[in-house]
DNA sequence: AATAATTAGTTTGAATTCAAACTAATTATT
DNA sequence: AATAATTAGTTTGAATTCAAACTAATTATT
């Protein structure tokens, strides 16, 4: 787009591509939830996604995974626990932490969920090369990394 | 990091890795408030960030570089007047618009508020190439083209 | 072994975001 | 000129996020 001048506008410009991104991707799921009429929320299938590839794992790694607070989790974990789509386990090993395991129905819904969030994330990359997004993406995590060192 | 094998997965990763950005930019300046001891919220400071550089612009052209939606736009800017920092006035072009100004009370953060911006960018990109950095950023922006077409 | 520090999850109340429906004004199309 | 489509902003109610304080359990330190 427009060239930027030095490293602060730069990253300004970043951050606002990026809180776009996550706009965007929001909207693209959104339109299937409504075309397909399911009863589902944008942030709850965040999760499901998380668990449709891997349950079993405990709240607080599925909020590294998709970047959410402890609290919102577990609003978000009883919201797909009143629904019927997961339930939380006691994990033997830790008996602070609770594991979280997809019901029938939660299971259920892969077949038709998953490939929404797959073809959202072909689309973005639509023509892009591997290690092009590599880079940014190195970029990114060193930004990252900067940021967490208080 | 961990390498990816598909160009999924890789999206997949960056989607999480932007995530994780907005979180710490946030933390980040939520230690300066809190360090300071200003009373201001992260969004709102957003905000007065775009309208040091520039005020008299309205509601949307804001909206659109901090990536709000409008009524989320509504609400911050209530919040803003209610605490005197900005005011709403006409726009003699366009009378559905309403351009947003700064008051000398707003005016009067920017010397303690801009730095903190500033300085958080300037800690985000240490010791980042200028190039790699504009990759990256062509690079968000076409997987952002990509997912606006429908 | 006792103590301190860290970690997983919850609760609370306030702030923010979201989708949807709306009004009023402007711009594009017929 | 009339009509349709688009745009800036608001309102509403529900959903989500946030910071802060908390409990219970685990891990690290003394």
């Amino acid at each position: 787009m427009n060239k930027q001048h030095n490293i602060v506008d730069l990253a300004r410009e970043l951050g606002r591509a990026i809180s776009e991104m996550r706009t965007f991707m929001r909207q693209n799921l959104q339109v299937k939830i409504r075309e397909q009429n399911v009863d589902i929320t944008f942030e709850l299938l965040e999760i499901l996604g998380i668990l449709f590839r891997k349950d079993g794992v405990n709240q607080q790694e599925i909020a590294d995974v998709i970047v959410k607070d402890k609290s919102s989790m577990t609003y978000l974990i009883d919201n797909l626990e009143k629904r019927g789509m997961v339930e939380r386990r006691e994990d033997q090993n830790d008996r602070r932490s609770k594991l979280i395991y997809l019901t029938e129905k939660g299971r259920a819904l892969e077949k038709e969920l998953n490939p929404w969030i797959r073809e959202m994330y072909e689309k973005a990359t639509m023509g892009m090369e591997m290690n092009d997004l590599q880079v940014a993406l190195s970029q990114i995590q060193k930004m990252n990394e900067n940021l967490r060192k208080q």
